[in-house]
DNA sequence: GCTCTGTAACTTGTATACAAGGTTGAATTC
DNA sequence: GAATTCAACCTTGTATACAAGTTACAGAGC
C-alpha cells in the first residue's frame, strides 16, 4: 500500500512515446486528420513497434487518434460538437464543485492557495500569456480538487486535457488575460461570501466564454499555429 | 465517415480477451486483490502474450487491474470510498440530465420507450431479478442518452460500468424490484409534468439508496457470490 | 532456530518475425 | 481514352525470442 502507486513510476519507453506523441498533437506537429503508420512512429522515436502500439492504444482510448483496420492510424479530426459537449461537462462539474464549496465552513482555508495567485494587486499580475494559460488551468483544477471527490477530479482532469488542444489558442486575444484575472478573483471572493447561486452563474459564464470561442476556430487558424510553432523551433 | 467506426468492429483476439477478463472480474472469478501473470492468462485464453497485454492495459486504464513492475498483475482491491465517489458523479450527471429534460418540449416523445417499460400495469411487471437489473441499467442509460450530449453519455456509461461490479449484488434483496418500478415510474411521470426540482430530488434519492447499500457490502459477501457462481457453473 | 546470501525460476519490457488483409498503381483489355 | 485485373507493397494483428529486473527458497554460517 506504500510506494506501489504512480509516484515513482519510471519512464517506460511506451510511456515516453505516449507523452511525446500527445505533445506532438498538442503542438500541431501532428495535424488533425493526418495519417501515419506504427513503423513511421517507431522509426522517429527510435524504438520498436511494440511500445509504439501500446502508446497508440492509450491515445486511442483518450480520443486523440483512431486506428483503421490494417490500414494505418489517423489523428482524430476536429469535431466542434465534441468540444462543446466537453465544455458542458466541465461546466457541470465545476459549478457543482463551487456550490459544494459555498457550504463548506473551511472554504477559506482550502482556497488560500488560489487566492494568493488571483486576488493580488494589479501590479503583481502576470502578463505572459503562456504562463497565464497554465495558471488558468491550475485554477480550475484547484477548484475541483477542493471537492474531495477523487473521481470527479479525474474525470474533470481528463476533460480539460482533451480541451487543452483548443484552449491554448484562446489566450492570444488581447484583453483575455485581464478579464481572466477579474473573473477568477470575483469567483473566489464570492465563494468565500458563500453566494452559491451567484458564483455558479459567474463560473458558468466564465467557462462559456471559452466555449463560444471554439466556434470561431477554423482549420486555417490551426495551420497558422503550426507554422508559428515551426518558426519558434527553428529560432531556438 | 461511413462505416469507419465501432459498429462492425470485428472481434480481435485482444478485444475478446478484454471482454472475457472483464467478465471474469464481474463474476468474481478473479477476486479483488488476486494476483496473476500475463502468461497465465495467455495460456487460459489460448493466445500469446501480445493481445493479453493489450487487453490488460485497457483494463488498467479502466481501473480494474494494476501492473507491478516486473512483478505481475493484480485485480484492483475494493475501495468503498472510490465507489461512493463514482455514485456522486452518477447523481450529478443524471440530475443534470433530468433537469434539462424537464425543459424540453418534446420530452414525452423522447421518453416514450422508457415509459412503456416502467409505467405499466403491475401485472405486466417483470420479476426476474437479473432481468430487472439489466432494465434498471438501461433506464439510467436511457435518461442520459436523452441529453444529446455524447460526452456526458460516454462518461456516464463508463461510471456505471465501473459500478456494475457492486450493483449486481444489490437486486437480491426482496422488495427492491417493486421499489425500483415505483421509483422509476414516478420519476418518468414527474419529468413529463416538468417538475424539475422535484424530479431531481427523487432521482438523487433513488440513486442514493444504491449508494448506501455499498457500505454494507463486505468482502465476505463477495466470497459468497463467488461460491454461488461456482455452483451455478457446475450445474450447467 | 535465525539470518544472510546466492541462485534459479519467475515476472514484465522490448524487439523482431511472420501472417493476413488492405491499397495502390501499372499493365492489359476493351 | 476508360475500365479492369492483378501483383507488389503497404498496413496492422499476433506469436515468439530475448533482455532486464523481482521474488522465493534452499542452504551455509552462526
Amino acid at each position: 500500500m506504500s510506494a506501489v502507486e504512480a509516484p515513482a513510476r519510471q519512464m517506460n519507453l511506451a510511456e515516453r512515446i505516449y507523452q511525446n506523441l500527445k505533445q506532438d498533437i498538442f503542438d500541431f506537429q501532428l495535424l488533425p486528420g493526418d495519417r501515419f503508420s506504427e513503423s513511421e512512429i517507431a522509426k522517429r522515436m527510435q524504438a520498436s513497434r511494440t511500445p509504439v502500439r501500446e502508446a497508440l492504444y492509450r491515445l486511442e482510448r483518450d480520443g486523440y487518434v483512431q486506428v483503421h483496420f490494417r490500414s494505418g492510424w489517423q489523428v482524430r479530426p476536429f469535431d466542434f460538437h465534441y468540444f462543446e459537449d466537453l465544455y458542458d461537462v466541465r461546466i457541470l462539474i465545476e459549478t457543482e464543485v463551487v456550490k459544494r464549496l459555498c457550504e463548506a465552513p473551511d472554504r477559506n482555508v482550502r482556497l488560500a492557495g488560489l487566492m494568493t495567485i488571483w486576488c493580488c494587486k494589479e501590479s503583481q499580475r502576470i502578463s505572459d500569456s503562456a504562463e497565464v494559460a497554465m495558471l488558468d488551468e491550475n485554477f480550475h483544477y484547484g477548484l475541483v480538487e477542493c471537492s474531495k471527490n477523487q473521481e470527479m477530479v479525474n474525470i474533470h482532469k481528463d476533460v480539460c486535457e482533451r480541451l487543452r488542444i483548443i484552449r491554448r489558442l484562446d489566450f492570444t486575444q488581447s484583453g483575455r488575460i485581464e478579464a481572466t484575472y477579474n473573473e477568477h478573483s470575483e469567483i473566489l471572493e464570492r465563494i468565500c461570501a458563500g453566494d452559491a447561486d451567484l458564483v455558479a452563474q459567474d463560473l458558468r459564464h466564465h467557462i462559456e466564454i471559452s466555449k463560444n470561442t471554439v466556434r470561431e476556430i477554423t482549420l486555417h487558424r490551426i495551420q497558422d499555429a503550426r507554422n508559428r510553432y515551426a518558426v519558434d523551433m527553428s529560432m531556438k
